[in-house]
DNA sequence: AGCGAATGGATTGTCGACAATATAGTTATT
DNA sequence: AATAACTATATTGTCGACAATCCATTCGCT
């Protein structure tokens, strides 16, 4: 083998990726109790990684346990999504002030090639890769802080939740021209190694993401 | 029973309590292999409850595992320490500031009275309590936040890493006169309603704490 | 009938054994 | 002597069975 980080993976593995994913698109409803038996055998493997994969769930705060009672699916709230947005502007605007810091130049002319292309779609009206977009633009800019809690709280915690709530409230993507110009700024920002602005610049963005989301559901 | 929230307790749970603190206290070094047979036998349970200890202790970040390989208590770094240190500032920064939106005028009062008797430890020199009086006041502003998340992140999170940090590395308590006065400065703001005061001058005191470490430890 | 205790069924928590994988030591080959 | 393949051992991953706990229903008492 020639792959460079090579990892191991095991089944809890491959069951907790793919109970996450279930979980995350809906195939498995928000609120509902996930029996042990049940997955084991929709799985095909034993309790005990079942347990495990629905330990890591709870670690990601997709699922609640209580002892001797089970694990159930968490319940979307409009007030749950608020209170991730909340975390979501702090961490993120760590992130960009950190990468401000932190990109190397060659990373940043990485994320100015993929703005354009994004412009291009937008242009193109092209919704599909809007969403990817979006989140890839944030990815870059989080992995960028090259700060590992950041990193590992928002890509490994917080995305999957807020994209849970993305799929199953059916909540658009990113307000589409006006999104756009936000990321531009940030970029610049960060180009300038501004790092106070690229963090208001964030926490704004994703403020008015929230705001954007509250006046939508209520 | 009479008990209000009552939580059944599992062995795992123990298991997990006895390790982490065997952990920070530095009883279990750092960097040090974790078998999963030495610690069955030495805490008395089956293997599986000492698994999903480890799993729980490698989602506060405390350990690393590998598949197949096992698990490491996390070795301790000044990068590390600076970069947890990154993730408080902006986490509890936005503690205070939603505190300052969210907290009850009756928990501002009592915040008050902890600062009154904190106060007292000061002018003693009581530098053993002082210590303690720090984390509860910390922890005050992020219960007050009323943000589950956010509490959840930093209390069973980032605090045990950084009380780890703290035994380990034998650094002092907070500066002492210096961050009473600062204490002092944020109530007062949560007390006044001004978030972004309340933001900032928490943000300052995480920051200072960070330089005064950095300033030591090199 | 209404309320509390007891019982039965189902689910989770825990355990010891087996399978798969990694590590160290040994042997064999160049 | 150095390297590569192999073997042996130890550790982790997975499994099925048993124990403890919870939940719903039934039974008994007032």
């Amino acid at each position: 083998m020639i792959a460079f980080t090579e990892q191991a993976i095991t089944g809890a593995d491959k069951t907790f990726f793919q109970l996450r994913s279930d979980i995350v698109e809906g195939e498995v409803k928000a609120g509902s109790k996930l029996s042990e038996m049940e997955l084991s055998t929709k799985y095909g493997v034993s309790r005990a990684v079942v347990r495990e994969a629905i330990n890591r769930l709870e670690n990601c705060h997709l699922v609640e346990r209580k002892p001797n009672i089970g694990a159930r699916v968490v319940a979307l709230t409009l007030e749950g999504l608020i209170q991730l947005y909340q975390v979501r502007e702090s961490l993120e605007g760590m992130a960009a002030r950190l990468a401000a810091k932190n990109m190397t130049d060659a990373e940043i002319e990485d994320l100015k090639l993929l703005l354009n292309s994004h412009f291009q779609e937008v242009k193109g009206n092209q919704t599909y890769y809007q969403e990817a977009g979006d989140v890839d633009f944030h990815y870059r800019i989080i992995v960028g802080s090259k700060n590992d809690h950041l990193i590992s709280m928002l890509v490994n915690g917080l995305y999957h939740l807020i994209r849970m709530y993305r799929v199953q409230l059916g909540m658009a993507g990113p307000r589409v021209s006006t999104a756009f110009e936000e990321h531009k700024n940030i970029v610049q920002a960060i180009s300038n190694r501004d790092e106070e602005l690229a963090e208001m610049l964030m926490r704004r963005h994703i403020l008015y993401s929230k705001q954007n989301i509250e006046a939508r559901l209520r």
